[in-house]
DNA sequence: TTGCTCCTCACGTCACGTGAGGTGGC
DNA sequence: TTGCTCCTCACGTCACGTGAGGTGGC
């Protein structure tokens, strides 16, 4: 991605072990359209993938797993988030006014916020079912010392 | 169920509602076998399922999509509550030594054990999210009181 | 009797898994 | 050159969705 951060190319196995997928899936995703195809890259031809694609596959399979999503509402928040990319160059170059960096900011700050909703969503139902849980145990540890 | 609460029988397009699924996967489940057959319905007769069912049902798609179960880990831990429920008949009847009791008590712990380990253990990954996210937003905030 | 819901096939879809047969790079 | 990983079809599978055509019960 950036030039300061270039390291060695990593292929389609590699990158499928460290975030726990298989190739497949990751063939699958360039296929729909959720991840991109890497350009130029003649018919036959290996796959190459830098660390930032690596964290940002991760981060993706993170919210997927963990919010339950589908992979169309993944991508719909992928999007934003390679928007939001294009966003952080334009961001720094010199001549962009603060009135357009303050709203590039807070179209980040909407994306960042609507996540952490759906995290907060779901970890309320999580401790929601804990606590029955923990109301069952309970229960039955109290059977137990009538015995 | 039990004679005490019994009450008037649902179809399958009522408890279909009631739990937030179609018919079809109500019938799919009892084709896997992780709902039971209900017994007795000669070919073409409509099934027919109780409030218990309901709220069994309810429990396991909420285990389900809490905690990322495929339907085969879904089955096991459906078999180990149908076993618990077996076990509560014999609990209460009047024969049973304290002996056993205890041992029907302790198997029904480890089972609710065994879930809170598996929901806590999400809840700590969902925490660690909202945690990463949290910081993204404090981050973006920072930068935009900066401008 | 009229609607509505139910029934059983059975094919379609989503998100990959799993070979088959062949080519590429340390 | 030898392995190992990669490549592209392409069919299989899991967990249902979605009709097609027909029967059941308030």
């Amino acid at each position: 991605m950036s030039a300061a951060t270039e390291t060695a190319p990593l292929r389609i196995g590699e990158v499928a072990k460290r975030v726990g997928v298989t190739p497949r899936t990751i063939r699958y995703y360039e296929e729909i359209g959720l991840l991109p195809e890497g350009g130029e890259r003649e018919a036959g031809r290996h796959r190459t993938y830098s660390e930032g694609d690596v964290e940002r596959l991760r981060d993706a399979l993170r919210l997927k797993g963990l919010l339950g999503l589908s992979l169309d509402e993944l991508k719909a928040i992928m999007e934003r988030e390679e928007a939001r990319e294009a966003l952080r160059a334009e961001f720094t170059a010199d001549e962009t006014s603060p009135a357009r960096r303050r709203e590039i900011l807070e179209q980040g700050l909407a994306l960042v916020e609507r996540q952490l909703e759906l995290a907060r969503g779901r970890r309320d139902e999580i401790a929601e079912l804990e606590a029955e849980l923990a109301d069952r145990r309970r229960s039955i540890r109290r059977r137990l010392n009538e015995l």
